[in-house]
DNA sequence: AACCCATCAATTGTCGACAATTTATTTATA
DNA sequence: TATAAATAAATTGTCGACAATTGATGGGTT
């Protein structure tokens, strides 16, 4: 299965590799969230120069994974519950847009790979069942294909090489099982069908209520979180 | 009048100050859109170091006012009409989202606030007839109280500090006067309405309506521009 | 003359070192 | 002992030089 949002651009520079690895460590939580980054350790765990890593620390705060401040420091970005939110309401809002173009402008071949890929997800999902793994590479996929139909360069942009990797981020280690996967397979259906007949209208409204399901989802895991804590405290 | 958009952050290192400066180069269309950017050269015009203009380049890309490919360099935004429409096509629903969440997160004070440069606006205005530059500052600094009501600080940063510099280089460089400024007024007026009245829903819409018609307006002039292309290709 | 290949110049990517700033530690004082 | 100032250590910002890559120039071949 391919992976999406991930080998879009081709590596050429060290600074690539470095970009794309400390990516990966942090979406996966190897680099602790909220947790200070320092430029002369990493730079000498990966083995470039500082000019080298920096450059990296860069296009991380471009996709909102690291937070800078002048002669401070760099941070990796906490997962909060308020971020969650404010996320999630932008990526609805876009990923919405997205659909509805995508309604508009997808080909009916690109339309026939969106429906091969559902089938193929379903018959995975009845082999696999609890191989999480390949449930979310396959949702990715099928985000990644409608927001790739819309046609519009600006958007893929900022949703694909941007918003998303926070959003794995929140989902990964989040964690993100349970009984939605079917659910969210019938939502996936409706959205194609939608698509199929151009209803670009209905397509942002379902794509719209699709992820505010998954947002729901994923605030579950904080709420459990914090009861937990409260708990504990009490105790 | 505060230029809004634009001393957000206090510039602290040279490389912000090399940042800030060629933002507004750039923008007002001292530095020619699409072309390319030597960083030796413009290192020396600026009196610092290639590393500290690379670093504001990364800043620039950040704001898609250049862009960048590896080994080869960069080059300034070109303002097409198809990127003008996929870029309002982003800010038509981002700052329609922003509009609907300000109708129920903004401060009452705020929302006394708004009306007042509205007020002021107006008046402005009547004295001073065509002097574009006050009614553009006013527009922008409308939009961005809008923005910030949403306290989505998400949200926020994607509008004040990424997107809207980009808009204000179309904005800028395209020109923008004519019969639209009384009209703007309007929609304005009604915006601050649905906004008080905490009328999300038709905030969002009018908001939309009112970026759609900013859109049209912008597009009027690159319609123009290819017909006279066209015409002196005849002749 | 058009095309391809080799050589050269120029540009970008990367490095290590120094300067400026912030943070931690120590020392002095109330 | 607690607080504040002074000092020291560490981190970030900036610089100039070198390495790697790209685009341009020129020479040779069909």
């Amino acid at each position: 299965m391919t992976q999406p949002f991930l080998n879009d651009t081709p590596i050429t520079t060290a600074s690539d590799q470095v970009f794309v690895d400390m990516r990966r460590e942090i979406v996966e939580g190897s680099i602790q969230q909220g947790s200070k980054i320092s430029e002369p350790e990493l730079a000498k765990r990966y083995g470039v120069s500082r000019a080298t890593l920096r450059e990296a620390l860069n296009r991380l705060e471009s996709c909102y994974l690291v937070e800078r401040k002048a002669n401070v420091g760099c941070r990796v970005v906490a997962l909060t519950a308020e971020r969650l939110i404010e996320v999630y309401q932008v990526r609805s809002s876009l990923e919405g847009l997205a659909c509805r173009l995508a309604a508009d402008n997808m080909a009916a071949d690109e339309v026939k790979g969106l429906k091969q890929l559902l089938n193929q997800h379903l018959q995975t999902q009845r082999v696999k069942e609890g191989e999480s793994y390949y449930q979310e590479a396959g949702d990715l996929d099928f985000h990644y294909r409608i927001i790739k139909g819309s046609k519009n360069a600006h958007l893929i942009h900022l949703l694909c090489n941007e918003l998303y990797q926070l959003i794995r981020m929140y989902r990964v280690q989040m964690g993100m099982v349970g009984p939605r996967v079917s659910k969210a397979f019938d939502e996936h259906l409706a959205i194609i069908n939608a698509i199929e007949n151009h209803d670009g209208e209905l397509a942002e409204m379902l794509m719209k209520r699709h992820i505010s399901a998954s947002q729901a989802n994923i605030q579950t895991k904080f709420d459990l979180l914090n009861k937990k804590t409260t708990l504990s405290a009490k105790s």
